[in-house]
DNA sequence: TTTAATTACTACCCTAAGGTAGAATTAAAT
DNA sequence: ATTTAATTCTACCTTAGGGTAGTAATTAAA
């Protein structure tokens, strides 16, 4: 019951480029030596975030990597989406394929609980709201 | 965000014993009908099972398997320990390592919230409440 | 004693996640 | 023009989860 390393890298990779100086691009190696993210590691996850439109990169020397997207108007529940972390609707905790509201396993109603609560907080959790004052990113 | 397959397929399989009746033994190629399970799949699981002493397997004809703990005294969180599933107290959210009460990342509170709720489902449900009548298994 | 039905053991295979390496491309600075 | 600092592309490696195959061991029934 755990998220995937590669949704919490790019959670915080993207709460770091925040608190950058928004005036200059910020470097795949200044977020490496930030994050002590390994560096080739965390360039494969830049270029998927660029891919999908969060980002936007500018290469060549002086290059780097800044918001396309606002940084208000991308959530956890996004980023977790893109790697396939998030909790789904209808899924059953058991993985019962006939498990629904009709006919329920034991922990249907207590999962649906939390479950809601999880989605409430990963979709209202912004990117910027991570990465501020006072919060440990 | 969810749980292993092995866990999801361990949790019904020792509900599916529970409602089985208890006079015979229950054999890994009725189970791996009742729940499709791939039989050979579900074998290497039962060997782990009867390995930690939550049930007892009798070899050659007629054998089988059968509790060895009560289903009574055997919780989910059991389960999702043995397979590395549980959520571990400590363990932020955003896999940050010196997030803690004192240092909070934005996440901490409501995860903290969660995972209490979490916990206590994981810790409550025992294997015999699973298979409690009227439940989907 | 043989046979059939059962679990256990050993050794694989496949896929995806996580991570690494090297070279190609880009563009500013010199 | 050349150098340098940056991203991107392609290809690979390693590990763990999920799953399969074959065979040995066991034991009760026939």
């Amino acid at each position: 019951m755990h998220l995937s390393n590669t949704s919490k890298y790019t959670i915080r990779i993207l709460a770091n480029m925040v608190n950058h100086k928004d005036t200059t691009l910020i470097s795949a190696k200044e977020l490496s030596d930030n994050l002590k993210i390994p560096y080739k590691f965390l360039t494969k996850i830049m270029t998927e975030l660029v891919r999908v439109g969060f980002i936007e990169s500018i290469r060549g020397r002086e290059g780097g990597y800044k918001f396309l997207r606002p940084a208000s108007e991308i959530t956890v529940g996004d980023i977790l989406e893109l790697f396939n972390d998030s909790i789904k609707d209808e899924e059953c905790i058991l993985g019962i394929d006939s498990c629904n509201a009709k006919q329920k396993c034991a922990l249907h109603d207590k999962w649906i609980k939390s479950k809601i609560q999880l989605q409430k907080m990963f979709k209202e959790s912004t990117i910027e709201s991570i990465a501020a004052e006072g919060n440990k990113i």
